[in-house]
This record gives C-alpha cells, structure tokens and sequence, in this order.
DNA sequence: TAAATCTGTTCGAACAGTTCGAACAACTGT
DNA sequence: ACAGTTGTTCGAACTGTTCGAACAGATTTA
C-alpha cells in the first residue's frame, strides 16, 4: 500500500530531519545538527533560517527550537477527525469516573495516534502524551482497533512495520497477534499487561462506523496493581464497552 | 531583527506551500494543487508522495489531507512553553467561574499563538482555535502582551507585520497602538471591543516571568452586549489579574 | 588584555537534484 | 463504449542545493 518511494525530494526531506532532531533532541544551533546529520554547517545554515522564516523553528538560547506553526497544523489534523471531538467529552468522563488515565487513538498509515488524553485524579505518568505515534500492537486502544481491520490490513501493517518489542510481554510474532486478536473480537475488549511500559496495564476499546470500520479507539491505563483482576476485566471493560458504544451512536449523528 | 533572506530553500517552500494549501483548501490532490500553487503535476505529485512518507499528508478521498504527524510536533512545540502547563488549569478553572470563553495566548516571532483554550458554558464560538495564529494588536491578549514589550520590540513588530484591520474598529495607526499601550500599562489590562470580530468583546491580562517580560496573556472573551460596562472593566479584569497573579508565582516556583 | 577557540554567517563554483512537459495508465461518469 | 478527468512515470534541461573555505562575532582561556 504505502511502498517504497522511488524518488523521495531529498532537499524537503532534510528539512524534516532538522525538525526531527531539533524535536528529539532539543535546541541546537547550525553546528551541532550539522555534526548530527552528516550535513555542511551551511547547509543546516541556510535549512534553518526557511525553517524560521516558515515559523517552523524559532531561534532560542542555545539554538534553535520547533516553532508554535507547527500547533496550527497539528491542531488542524486533528480537528478533522469527528472521532476526536465526539469521544473528547467521553473520554473527560471516563477519566473523572475512574481516576485513571483515559485515552483516544486514532489509526493513521499503520501507526497509532494519542488523539487526546485525559487524566484522572490517581493517574500515574506514562511515555505517551497528545500527538504521540505508537505501534499498533504495543496498545491496548490499537490492538483493540487491530482487532475490527480486515486480516489483509492487519498483515500489510505488520509488513510494514514490523512488530517490534518495548517490553518482554509485547507482541513479536503475527500467529500470536492473530490469536490475541481473535480473543479480542470474542470478549469485545482489549488487554494490556505490561506490553508497553512495565508494570502498566490497560484496557480498549474499539470505536467503528456505521460499516464496522473503526475510526478509532478508547482505552484505561494505569498501574498493574490497581488495574488487575475483576477491576480490569469487568468493571472497567464494561464501563468502556458502554462509553464506546455512545461515541458509536453519536458519531453517527453528526 | 527577522528580516528577509536572501536565499530561502525554495524546494523546501513549495513543500510548506503544499501543506499550507492542504490545510487552507480542504482535501485536494495532485491536479488541483498544481493549478492552484502555480507548479507542474508531476512536481506537486512527487512532494505529496514524500509528505507522506514522512507522515505529514495522508492520502484520503478526495485527495489528501494534513497528517497527524504534525499533531506530535505540534504538541511538542506548546509543551515546550512552561507558560502552558502553569497557565492550562487556571485557564479552565475561569471558564469554569465565568462561563465564558478563556484562552491563553502566547508571542513567538511577533505573533500570537492560541496555546490553549477553555469553553465556558454560555461561551460562543469564535474563529480562534488552539494554534491559531493572530495579530497581536488584534487580540485582548495581543495587546496586554505587547504593553508589556520594550517599545522598540514593539516598533520592530509593527514594522514587520504592519497593523492589518480585521474590523472598523481595529487599531491601523502606530500611534494609537502607543496610546493605547500606555492606557493598558495604567490600568492593568486590555480591552478589545470588536476589534477583530463583530460583536465580540474581551479582556486581557499579560503574565510575565521575574525580569518583567511577557511570557504570554491569559483573555476572556464574550459576546459584546453581556461583556459590557462594570462586569467586563471590574469583575471580569479583576478575576483575570489575580489569575495572572497566581500564575506568574507559580512559574517562578517550577 | 590579548590570544585562542568556539559559534554563526557569507560566498562562489561544482555538482546533484528538482522541475517541467509529454506520454501513459487508471478511473469516473455519461 | 467512450470521452474526460486524475494520478503516475520518465528523461532531459536547467535551476537550485550542497559543500568547503574564508570571515566575523562571541565566548573562553592564558
């Protein structure tokens, strides 16, 4: 589906890795990310100054910083979704009932997307935050959102991506993400133990259109402790069964 | 201060151009990009395919949409303001108390950013949204933010981006501006009173760090016939200038 | 205080990469 | 089935990017 680019335009793709790294490894002037990307200081030089003149990059103390214009497009992005404003408010709910965190995701080219977090009184603090691309098969929300794409998707996702390991317990071979998947599809939820991040477990729930298609999913993670038990895998499940089902009927009339 | 540059990137700016288009004029594919940004097919053709390599356009029908990639840069870049986070609950908590619309704003590259924004329950839609990107001396906040700048900060800004109307009663004269200014420094707070939107009032208040520099705004904006006379000059300023207050503590302690 | 060592910036030449148009394939709708 | 549209591929011309070296400015060291 989305193959190998033949001839990918080289000149914007090193302006994204500018972004890219100036993101991953905060600000940095012309010198520092030269040395970083194998480029001329001039280069990066000249890179930078389109970058800020773009208000992609703003020059800060110690170099240079990815810019607010950028807020605009994400913002934007994600606005087009309605999953995310229909399953906002819900999400604010589930997050106040439960004290946990409470999330939504999206599913773009393959990955995951944190669409927005809420967080609930006891929460603990997790890698994600909004924005966030995740493997799919590293979430509770994703293997839940796994779960309702036709298999032919789901494998040429995997192809794509591969099925790489955060944690001993993630997911690493397809006969054990079909297997998982399939349970999922019969008990209507999706389990995380440990897969992502250890001692942090979660539940999901996918979010589908009108043809079964999801848009989306919700899930609840917190510390392997508290979410254990009958807590997680009926409390909870049920309480995300119930809200995803109102994000359904909304989104369908909206 | 930012001025012109002599030799921009200019493949990277047809990019940008691309994704600016995209964001401006909805969906669109190859064809209509082209005759739109004055370029051949076959050039837009070849940015959109690595655009969407990188994750920043995503194919959709009707041709392709601003990708969520953009959503995690984006993220990024206002989490990078520790005004935000300091600024986030307060701004919720006087939604919450005055029902109206409360946003906190912010000055990058002589423009404001919409970091955040919180829906009271009587609040009315507006065109801002989180990320939007304004003018300041169109904006309540715009103008507490400015009052607070150097005067020849200011000057260089103005000079830069001019003084465009959005309304009748828009502020187009550098003169005024000062004049104003120092009306907003004697008080306390700015107004806007359908400045930028027809019917539409505000109040705003600049926050700023232990040097006394504005490091953002935090406005309450409403309609203009229930944000009037002593609620909008007394309650309301007085709310938002102890909100301030308690911000501008906190982020000396963080 | 001056030298030394960083960083960011400018410039021209060589090269690499982008741009364009035309031709082809894949769809859509009539 | 056909006409009109859109998306895609390809090679050649040329424009624009890349690089290294040299300069200026700032910061640190002796």
């Amino acid at each position: 589906m989305t193959s190998e680019q033949r001839r990918p335009v080289k000149t914007a793709t090193t302006s994204f890795a500018i972004l890219e790294c100036l993101k991953e490894r905060g600000p940095l002037g012309p010198t520092k990310l030269a040395s970083e990307l194998g480029l001329a200081k001039s280069t990066v030089h000249r890179h930078l100054k389109t970058l800020e003149q773009e208000g992609f990059a703003v020059p800060d103390e110690g170099g240079y910083r990815v810019g607010l214009r950028l807020l605009d497009f994400g913002i934007y992005a994600r606005n087009q979704h309605q999953f995310y404003e229909v399953a906002k408010p819900k999400v604010d709910e589930l997050a106040e009932e439960t004290g946990e965190k409470v999330w939504c995701v999206t599913e773009e080219q393959g990955r995951g997307f944190h669409l927005y977090g809420a967080a609930g009184k006891q929460s603990v603090r997790t890698p994600a935050r909004e924005g966030t691309r995740s493997y799919l098969h590293q979430l509770a929300a994703g293997k839940a959102i796994l779960s309702e794409l036709p298999d032919e998707r789901v494998e040429a996702i995997v192809d794509q991506h591969g099925l790489p390991a955060k944690t001993p317990h993630t997911i690493t071979e397809v006969d054990d993400l079909f297997e998982e998947l399939e349970t999922i599809r019969e008990r209507g939820f999706a389990l995380n133990r440990e897969e992502i991040v250890p001692k942090l477990h979660a539940v999901g729930v996918a979010v589908t259109d009108q043809d079964g298609y999801p848009v989306g999913a919700i899930s609840i993670s917190g510390p392997s402790n508290r979410l254990k038990g009958e807590r997680l895998t009926v409390d909870l499940a049920n309480l995300l069964l119930g809200a995803a089902n109102e994000v359904e009927i909304n989104l369908n009339f909206s």
